[in-house]
DNA sequence: CTGAAAGCGCTAACAT
DNA sequence: ATGTTAGCGCTTTCAG
């Protein structure tokens, strides 16, 4: 169904035809026919604390006390060496300056599965404005979500000295990192708690949310509840479907192992998984999606029908309020400032017991969320 | 309409208690009651090459060279090498190591507006794959999209010595950034040019994705297609309204200024302009949003009515194939890398003049879409 | 308040 | 194939 209209034609480059044979679509190049200043010149050199000592006619020490705002400088001094700075366009070196501080740098590196997934990136965010706040910085690296990934990225980054390490496990132990922790390098679990691993972790309330969800749909009339969320071994999914049971189980509603679906691993997973259990000889009359995906996947097939199920999502989306869709809901910005958090104080603190951050899930009720059965 | 249910009960500490003040929602903590290896000991001393070299009993060079992958080194030295390193558990110290190598880090920087915004997040997946396919490791910093925030945050970064900048311009100039240039780091925009400042650049096609988008309509038969755009000053906003009046030109339509909205920052002010078109004397038969959070404010309006719009986004969405909307997309993980390997090759040719990749834009056609007037 | 010397951990440039 | 020397740019002693 969907057309495909190329807008443009085409024209060549190494670098345009990268992204050419990526997308399959021609790509085009404009070079500036002149634009004001033209070709760049070649490299200058950078200054140094030294070059900028030598024009202000003060010691090496002195600058950097200046770039240091240490107040043990006087006004005049600090003004010479200053313009100087200026002058020479210097900046300071923080790979230098962290070396000579003890080899730990300011940044902060954060490694999860991929930035193009949504509910990571918004952590992400969440890390980065709580970093800024302390001035310190974010580099990010990516798993793709690829347990046998993860212990080289994870070393990258540790070869790179960063203050701590930010992780949402994916590899099936981490048991690697205990060395790190003992040098002093907190490394904090996002998410999901670590294996094999003593560390502090961040995770979300996903039992809770889930029971919420469910509890409202059996207060609703509901009493055939299905799940449908993804991969049985992980932690998320397993604390959401923990909760599902209870909530059913409190009810007083036996549970129905036909209506759990531990396969919804992307949007077509799901949908599928629903046309399933649509097709059930006693199908149920809501559904919990147990991650964003299989909201999708489980939208896509409720669209099209006369009689709409009710429905959960797992995770609020954008068009969730505008559909009406009733969601458990969480703060994935949340979860990030809550892991630097914890890092900044594991800093000082190496020696307390691991500590579990719990960042709170709640239900957000939305016109035909909950539709009577 | 949403209601909020709490599921859970609470419990303090500092680290909680700040993600509580921010929610409004009481956060619990779970202290680990026991679990295997207990509390975590105290810091020990990082090895250095010179530990290494000692245990295995040759000099720092050589334990250096094992490290860089030197072929210059016997097979039975590397491995008397590579266990004394792992005995001690050592670890590279890529701050030293950059630092003497030239003072230019193997980190590229990228900033943007904020990394909860999923345009500029899929940008930065792209950026963040490229660069580790070339063994780069990507530091990100938010502005915020506040343009006094540019230049503070662009500093930080550059302090850091990276190998090059990837910069979602923002501020009204960049010029404070020639020095840069010259001293021999390439400075990427990406999504938009620079002001003042010569450099590369990475855009999309609007123009052409705005064009091709009004073009079907008009074949559809609309002649009254109305743009809900945001901030008139904004680069994309600007190429995607030029790509509007061109369509609508070459259709001999004539423009209509109160079809053209530049008001839609967000969704909440696109649903506003949405429903000030449609109470024009002459409504608008078909809209063409200038961005994502125009979509979700039109689709709001839309959702509701009997005899909807026609309708076609920019920038494509998670549900846009259900719920059947054409839209002009674009890949913005593309344009991430089209930045990288513009970085890499600007790297070694620092006199080339600038030059701008533009990435294509296609129109997408759903089922709903181009209805009929 | 300021400076001189030493060295963070590593790797170029020479040796050998 | 391996070692020695020196020094990247900065900051920490420790003096003045």
């Amino acid at each position: 169904m969907p057309a495909v209209d190329s807008p443009r034609t085409a024209s060549s480059d190494a670098i345009a035809s990268a992204t050419q044979a990526r997308t399959g679509i021609p790509v085009q190049e404009r070079t500036a026919d002149e634009s004001g200043p033209s070709a760049p010149s070649p490299a200058l050199s950078r200054a140094t604390v030294t070059d900028v000592a030598r024009l202000a006619g003060v010691s090496g020490k002195t600058v950097s006390r200046v770039f240091a705002g240490s107040s043990s400088v006087s006004p005049e001094t600090r003004t010479r060496v200053l313009e100087a700075a200026q002058r020479l366009r210097f900046r300071p070196n923080s790979l230098a300056r962290d070396l000579r501080r003890g080899g730990v740098s300011t940044t902060v590196a954060f490694v999860m599965g991929d930035l193009s997934n949504a509910f990571y990136s918004k952590v992400a965010a969440g890390i980065e404005r709580e970093l800024a706040e302390h001035g310190l910085t974010l580099v990010i690296a990516a798993t793709d979500d690829e347990a046998a990934h993860e212990q080289r990225v994870v070393g990258a980054m540790l070869e790179r000295r960063v203050r701590s390490l930010l992780l949402v496990p994916i590899a099936p132990d981490q048991g690697y990192l205990e060395g790190e922790r003992q040098l002093g390098t907190p490394v904090i679990c996002v998410d999901r708690p670590a294996r094999n691993l003593v560390t502090d972790s961040v995770v979300f309330d996903n039992a809770a949310g889930a029971e919420a969800a469910v509890r409202s749909l059996v207060q609703h009339g509901h009493r055939r509840v299905a799940f449908v969320g993804s991969a049985p071994t992980l932690y998320t999914h397993e604390e959401r479907l923990a909760g599902y049971r209870r909530a059913l189980a409190a009810a007083g509603i036996a549970p129905r192992p036909e209506y759990e679906r531990h396969d919804a691993t992307d949007a077509t997973e799901a949908e599928r998984a629903t046309r399933a259990l649509l097709a059930l000889p006693e199908p149920p009359t809501a559904l919990l999606a147990g991650n964003n995906k299989a909201s999708v996947g489980i939208l896509a097939v409720r669209q099209g029908m006369l009689q709409p199920f009710a429905f959960v999502g797992f995770d609020d989306f954008d068009l969730a309020a505008t559909l009406g869709v009733s969601v458990v809901a969480h703060d994935p910005g949340e979860m990030g400032r809550a892991a630097v958090r914890l890092a900044l104080w594991r800093q000082d603190d190496l020696v307390s017991p691991p500590r579990q951050v719990v960042v709170p899930t709640w239900l957000v009720q939305r016109g035909s969320g909950e539709l009577a059965p």
